[in-house]
DNA sequence: TATGAATGAGACTTCATTCAT
DNA sequence: AATGAATGAAGTCTCATTCAT
């Protein structure tokens, strides 16, 4: 029987992964020792060792949590009947994520977490995985755009969602690293891509 | 009257930064010892350090010499009156050097990079920069296609510019990371999504 | 609440400056490497770091340390209510110490203290407070004398007691080199300046 | 046939030796690297190894070269046919010394050659040599005044010799740590202690 | 002879992880 | 379960000396 509830370890783990996003949002995953992460989160080096058998797991772990956000957006996104309307919709939430100063942390990590990514394997797993959920959301959602006719079927629709992903991707590094970006523009120029690619536009209108 | 002729030493040079570029592009900037680089590179430790002060300094000469290839690029790219088949040039000459095998190392290096300018202001200053030069170079280029009135100049140039650099990074990471990409459909794709947004801009409506 | 307690830690200390201690009188403070200080203190690099933070702060704690015995013979001397009397027993004292074979590598580390305080400014105040401490003391005593006529009042009490000190370092250096010195002899000699410098203030004439 | 002559040779030698001065003095011997002494002299490394051996050659004869001015000192007190004034024109003339500025560098190598005679067998015999000079000639003159009832002849010679040498010794390390050291006054102070301790005093007056 | 680039052993220090308490 | 002192391999960088030019 454990000597501490379920619910009190869970949140000693998230107390770490609290401790480790700030460190590592900071100063990068190995510029970051254990001994910042410990003294941030209050605990000890035992302690820590208790809740994550390494600091590669404790990265990894900060890996995956992206997620969260991200799946709800997506869930908002599936729920428009109309495809072009969904990815419209899915921009503007994207674009929403990318103004909010409280994802700062999180942004930064991101990009620590891609050049990890490219001698990680399991981090590298964890990322794609987690990206290949909206990937495969813009590709369902093209699609069916292609299908109902708003789209031109000679366009491939993996090729669309890793364009909306490259975009999406590049923006995070940019407002990570401070650059002035005026997201409003951009997710109208963007909107613009998207309306002249669409074979009708019908209501190109309503945008408050 | 240095011993050794001005050829040499920047051969020798080139031979660290080369040896550096295996190395990082491999295991990251921080996860690479100075050993690697000098066992790489034939050299001695000592050698190496008459050549660059720090190990950080060889980190900053490789957040410059992007521009080499790029600003190929981008002469091509300005070499066209009509803008429009400018930014077309642009997105092939880049989507050309991501589906380029050697250049594997310099784009892993790149996201590297990327994550280090989160920290360090002088990797910060020298990626920005490097970016910045294509990124100014699109500018004017939309700038010019909305003076002639081939494109709504209801749209940021910047904006569109921001958007197009956005792009290449994502795309740089997802090549970076071996993601299957199929670089001719994405420049189809996009090629789209710039012909869409040029040839209609016949609502230039809302967006206060 | 620290898992090791207070004495075991400040015994763990002392085990380290005694190790440095016997490394620096044999080699200097800069000839003789951490690696030699860790194995004469039977701990690990990284233990020895967790009680200075640095080579030099180790060098620092022995500029120190000198104080606790001179304290105790400051302290013998200061009891003494005729000021004369009080010099003749601080020579003595101080003579008593240069014969100590106890005292070598101490003595021997102070000459390496007086190199380094050229160059190492904490290092030159922690030795010139040191020293302050007698030094003060003799002028203390040498301006009593005066005042109640022992001495004549025309020499400076601050250059008396710069003799008596310049001795003493005098004395430590050339018993820290070996040199066949009779300490008996010389503080006879030392007793009978002081006693000549002392009876006889019959000619305070000349001397501006 | 050496292609350069035997004077300029021996130029180059002192160039070598006035730079490597310059250097010890300011940050001991085992913090000066040859690049600094090369770069001082304005010679090349190899050319430097074309003068000495080693850095350790240089140090050695740095450890010689004192003598030349004690010896002129030494030289004139010997002219003194009255040991006590003979006594009393050595200190005035390392007094002299002391206060010079343009010994302030040679002072301050003394010092860290006395560090370095701890360790360093050759350096510590040249050391001892220079210093055995003035003591043998302060025993002699010691020596004398005992022959002639100037002092009394129950205090050893050698002892006398050897406080003065500690005290000369003292003054250097204090004038070169910068102390505020009045040296008028200190020889002052000697002087009634030399006085005091011989027999008879007959001329205590003449001093300017 | 003179140069200064090159060598490579060794300097100081850090840090992920363990384990006695 | 928790603590934090301890470990020791590995990190970056220096520097006395050599030797090809």
């Amino acid at each position: 029987m454990p000597k501490i509830s379920e619910t009190r370890r869970e949140s000693r783990r998230r107390q770490i992964l609290q401790a480790a996003l700030a460190c590592f949002s900071e100063d990068g995953f190995h510029q970051t020792g254990m001994a910042d992460i410990v003294r941030h989160s209050g605990m000890s080096h035992g302690a820590v060792y208790g809740y994550f058998q390494s600091k590669d797991e404790i990265i990894e772990a900060l890996a995956d949590d992206r997620h969260e956000g991200e799946a709800i957006l997506n869930y908002t996104a599936q729920r428009i009947e109309d495809p072009i309307e969904g990815l419209r919709e899915l921009v503007r939430a994207y674009a929403n994520g990318l103004i909010d100063p409280a994802g700062s942390q999180r942004r930064r990590v991101a990009v620590h977490g891609w050049a990890e990514a490219l001698r990680n394997p399991r981090v590298h797993a964890r990322i794609v995985e987690g990206i290949n959920i909206p990937r495969s959301l813009i590709v369902r959602l093209v699609e069916q755009a292609q299908r109902i006719g708003r789209l031109s079927d000679d366009l491939s629709a993996d090729a669309v969602a890793r364009c909306f992903v490259a975009l999406f991707q590049g923006f995070v590094l940019q407002v990570a690293w401070g650059e002035d970006v005026d997201v409003e523009s951009c997710v109208a120029a963007l909107d613009r891509m998207l309306l002249g690619m669409a074979k009708l536009n019908p209501h190109p209108t309503r945008e408050r």
